[in-house]
DNA sequence: TAGATTGTTAATCGATTAACAATC
DNA sequence: TAGATTGTTAATCGATTAACAATC
């Protein structure tokens, strides 16, 4: 792709992908930019302009075929290949990042978790091994790893982050309360769980 | 707050709450936008745009007083009183969640969480008691629920929202992949954590 | 008073929506 | 061919940035 395409076009992608996956379970095969609309809550004419932003996908006539749609979409969002990821940081929050299945189904295949606890070192979360952090850079080299999900405190996540971008790491999951400072050619996706409940405080009070 | 103030002002609230308190930690008591601007990254004259919506916090050729204006921020997003919190699926998510100690320091304060799980019930997570979904109606009434964390599957997630709305819930924070329907009255924030994934993956790409 | 920096208006930019010609 | 619906251009809307007068 080498228009730039808006972020918030990109943002809107996944719950497409969500949705023409339901209707292939249900095996509709065919939908229009309208009925897309109802379900979506997006306009039509949003929606027709976010897919041909990539070109486009539908028939004049008679509107998008579910099936290559969505393996449209798959490909745009670089779905149609699996990513190995690893989570740095065994505590709840790696847990149960560790333990969600929906990842799996994506395409992000968690390869291990990292730690600096011993008592975590060795043990096993979803089948996942905890191994120790001195070993992370073998481990990054040695298995190909696309994605890092940065669980650990706030004080030691730029460290982590200096690490994994110093082997290579190109994406990084964030969800320590910190912006991160890394070359530009790194992605971060920060997740910032306190922001969502000041938001919902936010409109409580309006 | 009877203004209209978009969605992307208040999203970035927290965020300056967060620079100021540490401005604040750090004994700083005067800031001006550019400053900020510096190290928060949007530009001085949106800064500037941002308090304003809200009234003018600073004063011309002096710049904002930290602690009031970390203290109007505050109120704004309504961290000023505390909020009482249910979470709803004791299940890895809801651990984490539970154990989240940051949560408490904007007041957000957990007081049950909620299960169908017979093993889980009567057992404590970071103290707090987990209890059966049985009894959410009354618990909610007594003590003054504000807000309820999603954290149940896809399957159960638009049920457990129903019994929330119905007990007069208004602030939901859903963590199931699934677009919930609420009276226009209830705030919802969705966390998807795969479209966190999906993002990264497109970037990744290009 | 002079310098600094806000508050606020105007200009620009970008994203969404509307409209309709193209075409299946 | 007639009807339907896309692809695409133009219009609108809203958010960001720039500029500068107000004022501390």
């Amino acid at each position: 792709m080498i228009k730039n395409i808006s972020r918030a076009v990109i943002k809107r992608l996944p719950k497409y992908h969500r949705y023409l996956t339901e209707l292939l379970d249900r095996d509709i095969d065919k939908i229009s930019s309208s009925e897309l609309s109802q379900h979506i809550g997006f306009t039509a004419s949003q929606i027709r302009q976010d897919f041909n932003h990539f070109g486009g996908f539908g028939q004049q006539g008679y509107g998008y075929n579910v099936k290559s749609l969505l393996n449209e979409i798959s490909l745009i969002l670089g779905l149609n290949k699996s990513h190995n990821t690893i989570i740095i940081g065994a505590g709840n929050l790696g847990h149960a990042l560790a333990n969600s299945s929906s990842f799996n189904k994506y395409g992000f295949e968690l390869r291990a978790l990292f730690d600096i606890n011993e008592k975590l070192i060795g043990t096993h979360i979803n089948g996942i091994e905890v191994l120790s952090f001195d070993e992370i850079s073998d481990f990054i080299k040695e298995n190909q790893i696309d994605i890092a999900y940065i669980c650990t405190a706030v004080s030691s996540a730029q460290s982590v982050a200096n690490v994994l971008v110093e082997n290579g790491i190109k994406g990084i999951w964030n969800f320590a309360l910190v912006d991160l400072e890394v070359p530009k050619d790194v992605i971060v996706e920060d997740v910032h769980l306190i922001d969502n409940l000041c938001t919902i405080s936010y409109f409580l009070k309006n």
